[in-house]
DNA sequence: ACCTGAACACCGTTCAAGT
DNA sequence: ACCTGAACACCGTTCAAGT
């Protein structure tokens, strides 16, 4: 909507700011990873010496800030989406589904959560978003200091994610080959071979085949269950 | 104990081994941080050139797998140390007691869960850790399916940490200006403002004064606690 | 005011050469 | 069989120079 000066065609032509180089750099890590998002590799998705960039950025780690301030701010938006409970004791319907559109916003940017591990500094706009997550479980009758707890408890599963050690996507193994590495499991890990079994006969996918977004509920709901029990106990 | 060969005095003597490398790095890493250990600082500590390294090791990758591996082997033998239940059904607390025993580990090296999360595959210590943890609840009385969740949904709290986003170990502001601070925060974080000044008040410490112990604890029993009702719902 | 080219210090890694 | 020195391709970043 807003008028473009642009000729239809390549135009190199937009002067560089920092919101664009961060956008450039959003689509480097989306495309091709974080590994791929180098001073140079972001100077030539722009049309431009890597030495330019420092104009509009002070250095590599304050493009990375950036990039979580893009995330946060999409993560804010996104959950803005999701209106305020009826009554505030729902509260938990409303988190629920807050951080369930969080997640959306984290599954189509990857490497955001690897990303956001490394940082130490949050972004007024996930400060926000913070904000906001408090401000539901305080109307919704928690003490400051249970809300305190239940930020702490929540972590990462707030901004829609949670690390799962190890728990990498491996392609499906050739049936022979699988069923040679569980007699191998067999013999050292007689649970997790148990377990490897019954979760390769209930999904249709192999060995590594769990549901991610299943097992994030299940996770997230096992705590805002266990939330909502102690806040009815405080307010009883 | 073990006899050790050793003049007493420096002696550079012991040859090179994947475990001498990889214990050197431990030491890197503990000492001086993760972003310290290149293959240049690693051959210096062990009073080699670089290169000779990778006549033990393929690459800077896989002293990174080792790593974890020395870690994961730690965090076995420290949950080792708790025995199982006398009863089974007292599972939750044997499992509190060596996921906490983990946690320990991985506070001697701070630099390990960052790894961690970066690793797909899973060492054989790890492995057998986790059939320790489902073992623990299968005999416990979980169903397959459940513990396979509960494994899910514990993630790297079973390794004894979990990622708080942005809760940096801030280092105290000076009196005036956290009072500055908390007045900014007044206006756009209403909410966090107020959670900062109780978190003030009650601790002896400052902003930041969060108990990480006491939040990993809390955090940790909601979940358990959320697990055993499940369970005690299932075998009923 | 913004962009460039050459350069520096640092990576991981290869390879031919030493012993 | 193990270690070394020189070299390569790649980083982030500085700086003097261009326009």
């Amino acid at each position: 909507m807003a008028a473009h000066p642009d000729t239809a065609e390549k135009t190199p032509r937009a002067p560089l700011t920092r919101e664009r180089v961060l956008q450039a750099a959003v689509e480097i890590a989306d495309e091709r990873g974080l590994a791929a998002l180098t001073m140079r590799s972001l100077g030539q998705q722009l049309g431009v010496e890597a030495m330019s960039l420092y104009n509009h950025v002070t250095n590599k780690d304050d493009v990375l800030d950036g990039l979580v301030e893009v995330v946060t701010g999409e993560v804010l938006a996104a959950a803005e989406q999701i209106a305020p409970p009826a009554d505030p004791s729902e509260w938990k319907a409303v988190m629920r589904a807050r951080i369930l559109a969080a997640r959306g916003v984290l599954l189509r940017h990857r490497w955001a959560p690897g990303l956001m591990e490394t940082r130490t500094k949050s972004p007024p706009t996930a400060m926000q978003y913070f904000d906001s997550v408090l401000g539901l479980m305080l109307q919704g009758g928690f003490s400051l200091d249970l809300a305190h707890h239940a930020l702490h408890a929540l972590g990462s599963r707030m901004l829609g994610f949670s690390q799962e050690l190890f728990m990498d996507a491996d392609e499906a193994p050739e049936p022979e080959v699988g069923a040679l590495m569980l007699k191998q499991m067999e013999a050292h890990y007689p649970n997790l071979a148990a377990l490897m079994r019954v979760v390769n006969h209930d999904a249709d996918s192999t060995i590594g085949g769990c549901d991610d977004q299943f097992e994030f509920e299940f996770g997230l709901d096992l705590l805002l269950d266990g939330l909502e029990r102690l806040r009815a106990r405080y307010a009883a």
